[in-house]
DNA sequence: CGTGAGCTTGAAGCTTGGTTCAAGGTCAAG
DNA sequence: CTTGACCTTGAACCAAGCTTCAAGCTCACG
């Protein structure tokens, strides 16, 4: 397929892809005879993954360092090490993800402990300095400010 | 405390501090009578509770949006429901991830299972299509994205 | 007093991840 | 055989998120 319906069917840029295979982050695209790239079905499937692992955090930098080079001659050996090199890239990716996932909890969880809760001076009190940390930091705490450090 | 504190203390560098108080991420700090910032206790909680965020997947575009000025009548529910979608978000990277994973390792048990199953041409294609997938090309689940402006 | 560490400012620079532009070549349809 | 959609290239441009730089002020210490 050409890059247009790639770009159609992945709902990326066609620039974006091109960009890719610039930084070799994709493999350099084979060319029909009059020059334009020319694109197996994979190459659809390798750009979502290429999309799902941005968005879980990682960077054009790591993914092509993920990603192996040229599979064509691999033995299988060779083939099988890789393979579980991706699985625990992936697993890397998972463990990064929750991390990311159990900070956001732990916000909502600070932010969602008020309800009742307010009428608790001290909890109260607690999640107010913070809510008010996050709006603007040098108010309150009424102290005189000398040169403390 | 001054901003060099701070810094130490948030693990930030000090021109990033200043550069969050430029764009208006934090309020305007406090000065001493020689001008130096001023920061309360609090600024240490808020830097941490950006610093977090961010690695959470929030742009500091999102947080000063996330985090208005007067965060007295901030509205909780909306902000939870801001942040409860991102959560969501993050549970969908997770679930592509674990099924990337999934078809990864069924596709190394079946190359690992297979002996003498190499001669059977069909088989060693398939499987091979799969491998090619993984080296330039990988699959994945999921829908197309715009991550970026 | 002067030396160095730390603070100030604005402006410029850098990296990442792209998009846009200009100047073309290709191709199917009319 | 022209028109318009689609493709090519390299280079320029962009936004986010910082860092670095230059030039100068402040402060504690010996």
């Amino acid at each position: 397929m050409k890059i247009g319906e790639l770009a159609q069917r992945t709902g990326l840029a066609a620039s974006r892809i091109r960009f890719y295979e610039r930084i070799g982050l994709l493999g350099v695209a084979q060319r029909q005879a009059n020059g334009y790239r020319s694109y197996p079905e994979e190459a659809v499937l390798a750009l979502r993954l290429i999309a799902t692992a941005q968005r879980a955090g990682f960077s054009l930098q790591e993914l092509r360092q993920l990603l192996p080079e040229d599979l064509e001659q691999w033995q299988h050996d060779e083939l099988l090490a890789t393979l579980r090199h991706k699985l625990q890239s992936i697993d890397l990716m998972l463990a990064q993800l929750m991390q990311n996932r159990a900070e956001l909890g732990e916000l909502i969880a600070q932010i969602e402990a008020r309800p009742e809760d307010m009428d608790c001076a001290g909890n109260a009190r607690r999640v107010l300095s913070q809510m008010r940390l996050l709006g603007r930091n040098e108010e309150a705490a009424g102290r005189p400010d000398q040169p403390s450090s």
